[in-house]
DNA sequence: TTGAAAGCGATACCAC
DNA sequence: GTGGTATCGCTTTCAA
């Protein structure tokens, strides 16, 4: 739990310059909004006492009063996670667009950071949009009436919007092109950090039987680059004839090509490697990564457009709209 | 300039759960703040009643009576630039551990969105932390009286606090690095977008000279992996002799890599290469990136330190504590 | 336990 | 052009 910080008690209010001035409160706000009707010098006089006294007007009162400013809560696992920065990017350039304000909440992926969050965003933004992983009934509760957009997750409750990720082609895609070369054994690198397993995973699974090769060459890692070598030993240590690696994400496979330059495996010609995020940095390691690709910049800009719609009580994205597909975008590791 | 969005009108206020409910206003306001004096069964039916109504509180309202949330503005021009993004991070963390809330602003390295954030942050934050370009009278004259630190930049007015960015003696320990494995000829890629040379060009010149080698084997590089390329390429083109360099940042260095790769020559054997920055990405290239690494966590908590002293009126801290220091990073590329 | 009244700090609508 | 006054929505004394 946060604790409230005190910051500096608020001293020098319109009252305070006003009284310095020799004017009324009005005056003030009117030298201050640079409105017409005032007299050059009194807004001169009124302006030097401002600076004077060091005023500056309270961003509450003025939020009171005319309710014009739109604030969004961004909730984001880790921010030094690259797809989560891009999309948080994506996000802050949608809502600067439309002059809104994005207070940036990151969660560190730990579920206390997430209630904590949770509990203060409340009282401080009209509207919520980000990732969690916590039970509905949670964000229901700590959210009560707010607009929330969900990413990546599929809400039971009606209250929630949310932008589904859906990877099923894209990855089948991928694992379409390993078996086009010929690959037969083709291995997954999933997460690990979780009971269930990923619906990337799923998706591999499906794909994979779809195709006709065995989908159950399964390595879990940990989501970092070091994660992804050590899994992809352990990988191939249980199956030594894997030939092609899918994995949960574009760290944990740019660490699978690390691992595999290390024991002496040429990428792709011994081990082909494709990714999941499709992360702008993927283009820059060597051989660039081929990856199963996420819009990003059509996420973060989607999630805002859709927050926008509920703040606004404009009709809502139709289901069909609210979804971003991967697609498989070639590198050089598969 | 963003023009204020409309959110949707505010419309059911604490009076209309009092009333729905049969109760006052503050008896509200208690059932909502979890106040003890108050009877369980009015405590549920107020709670029935906001639900039923959507009910939520204004922040405004809230903020303007109890004084005690404090809300820092980030600007950064660039947040898809690694480097930035760990800064916020780290500051995002320093805030979160003091209650604090950011809101981030990206001004997408563009003079005229650095203006705009400048213009409307004021009345949306309560201190501000961050990267600016513009000149101290523009940041002066929106930001009056907002508590400011100032990173990576020296400010001339004692109204503005500054983190201050060293890296002298990281150069030279680089640039002394390079002379001892026995290069004579070592390049730099500097930045091309100003028409200064930049403080990192100024800190190899005079390393370069203090260790008697040649500090005007210079060339232009884009703030990008392919301006590194492009860069190295013509730096080579002119100076055929050159067997080392130095590069304005990471991305610029993993560029050159790339390009040195493509040119058929090997790192470090035939080229060594030394990026700026020690981003955590430079440990996934091949070969992992020498860097003179800056602590990019302590340089964002350091900023949010400073801001809260700021913020309380407590002491600032000295100037020989507000300076982050670089460090020579060994990595395997020189 | 509950309610009436007094702010919090600013802007807007009127008179003057 | 300028100054009262009401108001924004909520919390906090203080009585009842």
């Amino acid at each position: 739990m946060v604790s409230p910080a005190r910051s500096e008690p608020r001293r020098v209010t319109i009252h305070d310059v006003a009284r310095s001035a020799g004017v009324s409160r009005q005056t003030v706000s009117r030298a201050l909004n640079d409105k017409a009707e005032i007299d050059g010098s009194t807004k001169q006089r009124v302006l030097d006492a401002a600076r004077e006294l060091g005023y500056r007007p309270s961003r509450f009162a003025r939020g009171l009063v005319r309710q014009d400013t739109t604030t969004i809560g961004l909730v984001i696992p880790d921010l030094l996670n690259p797809f989560f920065t891009e999309v948080a990017a994506a996000a802050l350039e949608a809502a600067r667009a439309r002059g809104w304000h994005v207070v940036v909440y990151d969660t560190a992926d730990r579920a206390e950071e997430e209630l904590s969050t949770l509990q203060v965003i409340g009282s401080q933004v009209d509207a919520v949009v980000g990732y969690f992983s916590c039970s509905e009934s949670d964000l229901d509760r700590f959210t009560r009436g707010m607009p929330m957009v969900l990413i990546g997750r599929e809400p039971r409750m009606g209250r929630f919007s949310s932008i589904r990720i859906d990877g099923e082609a894209g990855v089948h895609a991928a694992i379409a092109h390993l078996v086009a070369r010929g690959h037969t054994r083709i291995g997954m690198l999933d997460h690990d950090n979780r009971a269930e397993p990923s619906v990337r995973r799923v998706w591999f699974t499906a794909a994979a039987t779809a195709l006709g090769v065995d989908p159950g060459l399964v390595a879990g890692a940990g989501q970092s680059a070091d994660g992804g070598g050590a899994g992809l030993g352990n990988l191939l240590a249980a199956h030594p004839d894997v030939t092609a690696v899918f994995t949960f994400n574009d760290i944990v496979a740019i660490g699978a090509l690390r691992e595999a330059r290390r024991l002496g495996r040429s990428v792709p010609r011994d081990l082909a490697v494709i990714g999941f995020d499709g992360l702008q940095f993927g283009a820059l390691v060597e051989p660039p990564l081929t990856s199963v690709a996420l819009d990003t910049r059509r996420l973060g800009a989607l999630a805002i457009d859709q927050v926008g719609r509920l703040l606004t009580g404009a009709d809502s994205l139709e289901p069909g709209e609210l979804v971003v597909r991967a697609e498989l975008r070639p590198g050089g590791s598969a």
